[in-house]
DNA sequence: ATATTTATCCAAATCGTTTTGGATAGCTCT
DNA sequence: AGAGCTATCCAAAACGATTTGGATAAATAT
């Protein structure tokens, strides 16, 4: 910036400024600034201008990830899309990717960062009901955005899924196909969404004067494995499963395949997230959809608004539920 | 770090030398610098640190994933393992995630980059044979490591799986198990570890006297669908599958099922990379696996060598493939 | 003709560190 | 006692931008 000074004969101010956009220069030696720019090279040095300015046009997404999560297929394919979505809107945004898994060292690496002022916005992932991190961040009053609801969420940003009318939809869809008998395998009711989802659920079944019946399990190794191999084998057993993830699904098709039951003709499963293995497998498993790039697209625009101070009120954003139908829910006759 | 100079009564020079472990500073008021920085919660300005040092303390990832990609197994899961180990070998080390899909911009997304010093070091996905932004990197004299060898693999730091004895292995396998009719499903020759895979594929045909058969596919939609399809209908159909990729093993799994062939008894399929789909379907399918782990420790250990400036010739590391036997290379009967 | 406004420019201060190049005082050694 | 060390400290100059608070000259208004 100073030797494009010195070469224009002009001050430094002035280019600043010119580069700015300030209405204090005149036309021509702006452009002239904008050639001199090219001509030289020139590139502004990112340390510098966070140094002055406090910001760092940055937004990070401390990852809830613990080594027992590393497949964990919801949020690598979501931080894929986010970050694409987010370089697609503004190049100049640095997307920082670290970790913070549930536990004790969690807030102290929020609060590392924050005081550190490495990000100007965070992105929270995977929120329960009770979230210190809100609490945190509200505190430290850095902007951010939620993905999922908290029991706070009238004092923070948040988007998430529309999990009560998605989940009403699907068990509503297994409904009309006749199933009585039909079990919600839900995510712990640690994150506010399982209640949620629960509640569609219970919504539907309820309308229909059928009787709920709920298991919660854990999305890793052979939990949800086991547990589809006793509902199965019982006496009575359900012949409907909404399930809260497309990996809980997938091992519900997995359980039947082994003790022979048709997971399409015999049973109906729907699942959630449309992740890779829901269209990978065999059969393709049904799934409540909703789009990464509204997921994006929503988180950028609320954290834009906050961070050029546009917003005063927390803004949120539900995002809509599709049923994907596929194999695993294709009419069946219900004795 | 002024509010702690002055709370001590010594000079700012003291306090920053102090914290950065000079020798000249007495073990007293280190002592007294360091409770003060406890006590007043003092955390250092990053940008200013950048401002002066010229170190940003980051590593760069930018992405070679354009839309139709977003699905891509490998790179996801990936990053989310690349960071979580970088995150515990240096917790102080940001990883940034940007976008630079193969094609026009490419170049000049990673000059953007390099000029604003917005990262120390690149790690670069997906190498070509002939890849225009290992020259790019080479010329600005930023450190970087590869995933992957190129053509001009001595210029620089990589790390790359052991392809040809990894692909040697699998056929070789399969050979033992009495096929003849073996093929290769290999992936565009534009990247470099697909003539390695060739390589090691033709050396295990080679050795036993078999004719090698290679098609190349890229992963995506239904050509590696149809592709298998047609092989598998043909009259002399091949029992044999060396796919470059699982997801394109499970497309053969899916191809043969379809037209009543048993994946397991009547042919063998071996796929690649471990992907969570290899164990996700049924049958499970049979892959060459290398540790994650083991990549992003080889990375983290040459980029660290090299930011250090312990590095004068450029350093690389082979990984080993495990071959994981799973259903679909279980024992069959070759007439 | 003088006062006021407008359009354009800039010197200097600032952001919070690190680094440079001594300064000082107390010891040790002839 | 004076020279040479050693241990400890620090003032001031960077780093490269933005922002503040005018300065100047030309245009306009009175």
């Amino acid at each position: 910036m100073k030797s494009i000074a010195e070469y224009l004969n002009i001050s430094v101010t002035t280019v600043s400024r010119a580069l700015s956009g300030y209405d204090d220069v005149s036309p021509n030696t702006r452009r002239q600034v904008e050639e001199a720019v090219v001509t030289l090279g020139y590139v502004p040095n990112l340390a510098a201008r966070r140094l002055v300015t406090g910001k760092s046009d940055a937004i990070g997404i401390l990852l809830p990830v613990s080594y027992g999560d590393m497949r964990d297929h919801f949020l690598s394919h979501f931080l894929l899309h986010f970050g694409r979505s987010l370089h697609s809107h503004n190049p100049n945004l640095d997307l920082i990717v670290s970790y913070a898994p549930e536990g004790e060292e969690e807030l102290s690496t929020y609060q590392r960062f924050i005081d550190s002022q490495r990000v100007d916005a965070f992105v929270v992932m995977r929120t329960r009901k009770d979230d210190a991190r809100v609490n945190l961040l509200l505190e430290n009053k850095v902007p951010f955005v939620t993905h999922g609801r908290t029991l706070s969420s009238e004092k923070h940003n948040w988007i998430d899924t529309d999990a009560i009318t998605g989940f009403e939809l699907a068990t509503q869809s297994l409904i009309n196909k006749g199933h009585k008998n039909i079990v919600l395998m839900n995510l712990p009711e640690r994150m506010y969404t399982s209640d949620l989802r629960l509640e569609g659920y219970q919504k539907a079944m309820r309308q229909a004067g059928l009787m709920p019946e709920v298991y919660v399990t854990e999305v890793s190794d052979n939990i949800p494995h086991r547990l589809s191999l006793a509902l199965l084998k019982r006496q009575n057993a359900p012949t409907g499963f909404i399930c809260a993830s497309d990996v809980i699904a997938h091992e519900v098709v997995k359980a039947a395949k082994e003790l022979g039951i048709d997971p399409c003709a015999d049973i109906n499963v729907i699942g959630c997230d449309d992740l890779p293995v829901s269209t990978l497998g065999d059969p393709t498993i049904s799934t409540l959809k909703s789009s990464f790039e509204d997921h994006s697209n929503a988180i950028i625009s609320i954290l834009q608004a906050q961070m050029n101070g546009h917003l005063t009120l927390p803004r949120n954003k539900l995002i809509n539920y599709e049923l994907i139908e596929r194999q695993t829910s294709e009419n069946i006759t219900i004795n």
